[in-house]
RNA sequence: GCCCCGUUAGCUCAGUCGGAUAGAGCGCUGGAUUCCUAAUCCAGAGGCCAUAGGUUCAAAUCCUGUACGGGGCACCA
């Protein structure tokens, strides 16, 4: 109907004015949606913008377009008002078209054809160093709504999750567990200022010991005293552990990372899992590091292609990169004088691999935290020749709790993050998920989990649900066919609300496809809570179940399709659509 | 100091990529249930859209300055 009403009236200004402007052509009609009905159902603002360039009067203009305007039986008016606009309004058929749209679609409605362009989205990538806490929940909430959102828009998607399972965190990890280990053996070794203090390292332990005995315990009372020591704070102290233990234990500390590694990968998948969270690849930094048949591995050769273009420097023992050629405030390193490659040479390497897998959009979930570390990526993917602008960052803000009013206070330092388990166990996964997703990501969040456990219309997910089940409530009490009401007339629905709620319905499509492309899935949980008042309000104001058989199948109609539309928005979501409750 | 992000009702936040009288929820005030789920609804009060300029037919929306808040500026990840 729009795309009807857009093809009249450009044909009608080019008509009119194509001898006085020249490119007339790209001059947007913005034909948009009125919220007040006094305005019709459409509005264009053409004459207006228009009025400049033809230097005539708006309201001028708009009489030659609407005398030119053909009326039909579906645009029943045109009108000229406020200060130029031109009104549409249309006929009552061409409204409820929508619900034989949505009728037949069914749970297709909303939902675009495949557009054939491949994403990969990359998100909560947490270092394997602990479980999974609030802090990393939104991220994981907000990738995976938008993997799906993306899929709803017609997009193949890939869900990656990057495992920085390489470099000195890790080692701090191994030899934090195999302090954990050791304490089984000798209750005198301390747990060093830097280690990870967490209490699941001790189970860690207990399997480790479990599956290998005392096979790793080093009988050495220097080794022991060096846990015992009250200055054990700094760099140089743990780095120096790291490198007497490494030596102490040979091939036997590479098996005690591992396995550091991987039980604590199982964790977090199992929480993600939990969480309705499921990436489909899973992609180790340690495997850019590892060498080929000619010792050769991937950072190194990204660096050799850096280098190819001239952008690789040598300056106080480190190699650096000329990031600042590329619009990043100063050159960074990528190989330290110590030997050891940087994080950012690993990412240089790991996003050079996306690039060649061939995708045509590359989306990053960081948190806001880490948007200076963006124009380095950048830079680097530039030197490389490859199209900077392919890769999109969506930064997503800091979540704070709320309970009873106050904030829950939270410290990375001390290890008081309050982890994703125990946030799912006090407001399952699905609230979770949606409270994460019910802001924009650049905000800050306040999670309120008293919110988010109440059962009214205080909380918009309940809300939501509950106006589902009402009506499928409604549709078991009716004991009618479903698929019987297609033939129901929908010119009964003429009451205001009526009007309102099916043209709100008729909108699902564009916030789907304008919440996919603008990486803003909030905008499909605002719109279910408006379209969900809307129905209570109905419900409470209206019989559905009468005497009157032709009215109550068109109502019934109406309410299959709001049923449906809630149906579709909740799956975009990963949310249940509950019969009853 | 430099760079990002933000500032909308007492509180928490939306605001259709510039449109007509700025919207929800909570909270506050007052109402609705012999009836399809009151887990709901209806009405009222509540605004200098931080601030000062600019752009134009039109600005909460775009540009610039200022104030305030958050984050970032490592041979950490």
């Amino acid at each position: 109907m729009k795309a009807k009403i857009e093809d009249s009236l450009r044909e009608i200004i080019c008509n009119l004015y194509s001898k006085n402007i020249s490119n007339i052509n790209d001059i947007s009609l913005n034909l948009q949606e009125n919220k007040e009905k006094a305005h019709g159902d459409l509005a264009s603002n053409i004459a207006m913008v228009l009025a400049k360039p033809l230097g005539k009067s708006p309201i001028e203009i708009a009489k030659q377009i609407i005398d030119q305007y053909e009326i039909d039986k579906e645009i029943i008016n045109v009108e000229i008002a406020g200060p130029g606009f031109i009104n549409f309004f249309l006929s009552k058929d061409s409204i409820s078209e929508v619900l034989r749209e949505i009728d037949q679609k069914k749970q297709h409605f909303g939902k675009k054809v495949s557009c054939e362009q491949k994403v990969l989205i990359e998100y909560v990538s947490s270092n394997p160093t602990g479980p999974l806490h609030v802090g990393h929940g939104r991220g994981a909430a907000f990738g995976s709504v938008l993997s799906d959102l993306l899929r709803e828009a017609g997009y193949e998607v890939d869900e990656e999750y990057y495992v920085n399972d390489f470099g000195r965190q890790i080692d701090i990890l191994a030899l934090s567990l195999w302090v954990r280990y050791a304490q089984f053996y000798d209750k005198n070794i301390q747990m060093f200022s830097d280690g990870y203090q967490g209490e699941y390292l001790i189970e860690i332990a207990e399997n480790l010991k479990r599956n290998n005995a005392d096979a790793f315990f080093i009988k050495d009372e220097d080794i022991h005293s060096l846990f015992n020591s009250d200055n054990d704070k700094g760099e140089n102290f743990v780095d120096s552990l790291v490198e007497k233990i490494k030596v102490k234990l040979g091939k036997d500390y590479s098996q005690i990372k591992e396995f550091a590694v991987q039980e604590i990968l199982k964790l977090i998948k199992s929480d993600l899992t939990e969480f309705g969270v499921n990436h489909n690849s899973w992609f180790s930094e340690s495997s850019l590091y590892a060498e080929d048949r000619n010792s050769e591995f991937r950072v190194k050769k990204s660096i050799e292609e850096l280098k190819a273009g001239g952008f690789v420097y040598e300056k106080d023992n480190a190699i650096w990169f000329k990031s600042s050629k590329f619009n990043d405030d100063k050159d960074r390193v990528l190989k330290r004088g110590s030997g050891d490659f940087t994080y950012f040479a690993s990412d240089v390497a790991y996003h050079i691999d996306k690039y060649e897998r061939g995708y045509e959009k590359i989306l990053n979930i960081w948190g806001s935290d880490h948007h200076g570390y963006l124009p380095r990526v950048k830079a680097a993917l530039e030197a490389c020749n490859k199209d900077r602008d392919k890769l999109e960052v969506v930064f997503v803000q800091f979540a704070s709790l709320v309970r009873s009013g106050k904030k829950v206070s939270m410290s990375t330092r001390s290890g008081e993050f309050i982890s994703i388990k125990e946030l799912m166990d006090e407001v399952t996964p699905n609230a979770a998920r949606f409270f994460y997703i019910n802001r924009k990501a650049d905000q800050h969040l306040e999670f309120d989990l008293d919110l988010a456990k109440e059962q009214s219309k205080d909380n918009p997910l309940y809300y939501i649900q509950y106006a589902h089940a009402r009506i499928c409530s409604v549709f078991r009490k009716s004991k009618i066919d479903e698929d019987s009401l297609s033939e129901a007339d929908l010119n009964l629905l003429d009451s205001e609300r009526e009007t309102e709620i099916i043209k709100s319905l008729g909108q699902y499509p564009k916030i789907i496809e304008r919440a996919a492309n603008s990486y803003e899935p909030h905008l499909i949980c605002y719109f279910l809570r408006e379209l969900s008042a809307s129905f209570h309000g109905y419900y409470n104001n209206e019989k559905f179940l009468i005497e009157d058989e032709d009215l109550m199948k068109s109502r019934l109609f109406l309410l299959k399709g709001i049923k449906q539309v809630i149906q579709n928005g909740l799956r975009v979501l990963g949310q249940r659509a509950p019969k009853e409750m």
